[in-house]
DNA sequence: CTGAAAGCGCTTACAG
DNA sequence: CTGAAAGCGCTTACAG
């Protein structure tokens, strides 16, 4: 099909691939041409554009992107770095993030950490050795190596999920304490006064929620450590019906529990149902992140709306510009979060 | 840190990383021997593997993907092609073919096909041009451009969740019609007689699903055309709420309502309690896949258990044995299936 | 069992 | 604004 005028006869390794020698050859100048015609680079005569162009989409020339990553010592592809795809945020963040960055020619590899900084690391090293051109990484709690990796490596980097006041880090996401203090307040203005609050994980995000509703609680007087409720398990529906159980039977009474995640309050939903509980009469019932499902439930689940998709968006976008080598306008992007007050509260 | 003794002064693009060179020259061998040795390619001396191992942990070489990929044709990664990632069940068994994959030195590109054949085509197209050494695709089911880019590949594929008798094609996946049939007998046996079928998404293996109760429910006088519910919406619990409305009011009434996934069927039970439907009593309700959250349900929901990470274990297996070149004992695996019987039948 | 040569298909740096 | 040369760091063929 392709016939390669360029390449001698003799002991051809030849792929068969159209290279950027036959399109400069079809375009009548040099490859390097080609190759700064078809990158957009700057000074190339529009007339040369065109006709590169032109002759590129004839033979159906497509760059190698292995001899694209070796010459110019970085890949097009970008290393994401998230914790857990079982909780459905991630799906949508990533989603987005690929929505993004797809169109602009970027490939994504998934790296899961299982909220384990040694291995994050890890997959760091891995990633880093395929020289990634971005990095997307998840929240700032991470080992010093891992730091030190990614400040070595020079690769651009965007930060996911919360904000950040130093400006050398680049960052989109919300405030996790803010998000969690708002719905505390919710929760005070309903009148609501002992109010529990349960998380699984225990990873970083979550602490913050913790020390949200704590702040809020503290400042009208109704703090008490014993309305704290931490467990490190990974977060599921089972884990959420467990603690469930437990807060309930706590004396005295608690009035309310805010769950660090909506899948730990739907668990908690469900076995209320189970225990005849009655919600929110007995107790309320709150979440954190409107998760499928959450609207579904018995009562439906008030909770916190998290943009994780709107996240991935601005930091793919973020991502995009600074491996451009541009400066982005704002080094942190809030997307904000909204309260959504449905039938448990 | 490291010197780099081999390169000239001038003109200098060198990285910084340690190339093979480098190790070939602490080792006192050619840079071939070296690539040989790393490799494990036949045909290098013992001794020399030995020295070449040490030279190369001394200076922590670690090989270039870009430049491999490259020379040898192909990259160090397997693009996997799957539907989407909020069905856990995707979740699961993408889990399980990077467990096996990354210690094999493989990294996972992730293409998320949306049930799109369109979409399909085109994100295959784009991971052919990274020259994957590996290909993971799910089900049989795509156009033919797709089929013609596979086959012209030459890559090595391996297809997930479906059998298969051609043995020119590798598979490891179940029989989603006699699982569903499977289940169907287990609601027959229990006296359910006017048993519908209802489905979402409408995909392959949900239209197998459908054949396997249709089957078996023809088989016992008992199939009728009104007990087929099929929604091409996407799955999710809101649908699984609706479609059980629907149901419910249908005259004469159904006594068993077969859902084509756990999500439409939580939905259901779901629907069931906010209703007043007394389950299993007015109707009994059954799901697919045993997702995460099943076995927490009121009641909790009767359902298939399919093993995705045991697909995802043998998949990746299968598909190493292949790109190391070897022919893998059998060309399709069925890793089976489970009824779990609950209280919701 | 080992190696010198060539080449994979691009881009970087230097000139003009 | 354009190009000839060199090189990115490996592996494939071909010899011995």
């Amino acid at each position: 099909m392709s016939s390669r005028p360029s390449s001698s006869m003799a002991r051809s390794r030849a792929t068969g691939r159209v290279t950027l020698s036959d399109v400069a050859q079809l375009a009548g100048v040099s490859p390097i041409t080609v190759s700064r015609a078809l990158r957009g680079e700057r000074a190339v005569d529009p007339d040369l554009i065109a006709r590169v162009k032109d002759a590129a989409l004839k033979l159906g020339y497509v760059p190698d992107p292995a001899a694209r990553a070796l010459a110019s010592r970085h890949g097009s592809h970008v290393a994401v770095l998230i914790p857990m795809l079982s909780n459905a945020l991630f799906v949508d963040l990533l989603e987005a993030v690929q929505r993004t960055l797809r169109p602009a020619g970027y490939q994504t590899l998934i790296g899961i950490t299982h909220y384990d900084q040694g291995e994050e690391e890890q997959l760091l090293r891995e990633q880093l050795q395929h020289r990634p051109a971005g990095l997307l990484v998840t929240g700032f709690d991470r080992n010093d190596a891992t730091r030190a990796l990614m400040a070595g490596s020079g690769v651009p980097c965007v930060h996911l999920m919360e904000l950040s006041d130093d400006a050398s880090i680049y960052t989109v996401g919300l405030s996790q304490t803010r998000a969690a203090a708002a719905l505390t307040q919710h929760l005070l203005a309903q009148g609501y006064r002992r109010i529990a609050f349960a998380a699984a994980q225990l990873d970083p995000r979550t602490l913050q929620r913790r020390d949200g509703w704590r702040t809020e609680m503290a400042a009208h007087g109704l703090h008490d450590t014993t309305l704290e409720w931490l467990n490190p398990a990974p977060s599921s529906l089972a884990v959420g019906g467990q603690m469930f159980a437990q807060i309930i039977g706590q004396n005295p009474p608690v009035d309310a529990i805010f769950f660090c995640n909506d899948d730990l309050a739907q668990g908690a939903l469900l076995a209320a149902l189970r225990l005849g509980v009655a919600v929110p009469e007995r107790v309320a019932i709150a979440g954190f992140n409107d998760l499928t499902g959450s609207d579904q439930m018995l009562p439906p689940l008030t909770t916190v709306r998290t943009p994780r998709a709107d996240v991935g968006t601005a930091a793919a976008g973020m991502l995009l510009a600074l491996m451009q080598g541009k400066e982005p306008e704002r080094t942190s992007v809030d997307v904000g979060f909204e309260v959504i007050v449905r039938g448990s509260t």
